[in-house]
DNA sequence: TTATTTATTAGGAATGATTACTATTTAATA
DNA sequence: TATTAAATAGTAATCATTCCTAATAAATAA
């Protein structure tokens, strides 16, 4: 794969905020750094880096967030401030108990919790 | 609320399936009994149903699928043959232990096991 | 260094699921 | 039967994402 500017800049975007940000904050972010930079190369450089496992994505709602947390981890998602908030993996029985209850092989969980985050107190 | 055959039409065809269809699914269906039905007042109807507690969503990918179960309950989503299985809801417990740990109030677990299903075994 | 090759980009068009709009129809009820 | 307003059909709009293509630029060979 060969060297991107836009990529780079990309990538230390993703990097610099625990925030789950959307493509679309991303590119205005880049913009700052690469004025002419267009939402295609955002979306297409967040796949390829998803690809090469330096970023993960994360569903919400229907919007994709991209997340620079590469450890196989699961979220709060608060209603009111509407933060995903990272969270260790649930536990490996899981899988197990799911694989003896309904012979289903499980390669990934995705769990959200869904409430109200401690800053609503 | 006042009647319509064509929200009786719909709610019939998701009770009939546990297939979690998507709305596009349960318009072409209603087509058999209602030829001119549209898919604007097949996807109004459910959004109805689904407040008055008579259906439930659950998203897909990019895609909302409609659920006659209206149980609280998780999903194993089949990679080879996208099928969802209805699972029960994971324990109580989970919500305490998010509680104590993170001060987060869970309201709602949104649970999704992805891997293969026993059909290819 | 300079020329060649081809991956990558910018910009814009296309897609696809869902929602919004509006004239017409129809259920409820007086 | 006449009136009223909720519901519908049909179509346009929205919005995130993907696709397309001529121009640009990174890598490599001469
Ligand atoms: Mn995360
Ligand atoms: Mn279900
Ligand atoms: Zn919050
Ligand atoms: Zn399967």
């Amino acid at each position: 794969m060969r060297y991107s500017y836009q990529r780079e800049i990309i990538l230390d975007i993703v990097r610099s905020t625990k925030t789950h940000p959307t493509a679309e904050w991303i590119h205005n972010k880049a913009q700052k750094k690469i004025k002419a930079i267009s939402l295609g190369t955002v979306y297409r450089n967040l796949g390829l880096l998803e690809n090469l496992g330096k970023i993960q994505t994360v569903k919400d709602n229907n919007v994709v967030r991209y997340d620079c947390n590469t450890e196989p981890h699961n979220h709060l998602k608060c209603k009111i401030c509407d933060t995903l908030i990272d969270i260790p993996v649930a536990n490996e029985a899981m899988k197990k108990n799911v694989k003896t209850k309904y012979n289903f092989d499980v390669d990934d969980i995705n769990i959200t919790f869904i409430g109200t985050c401690s800053k609503h107190n």
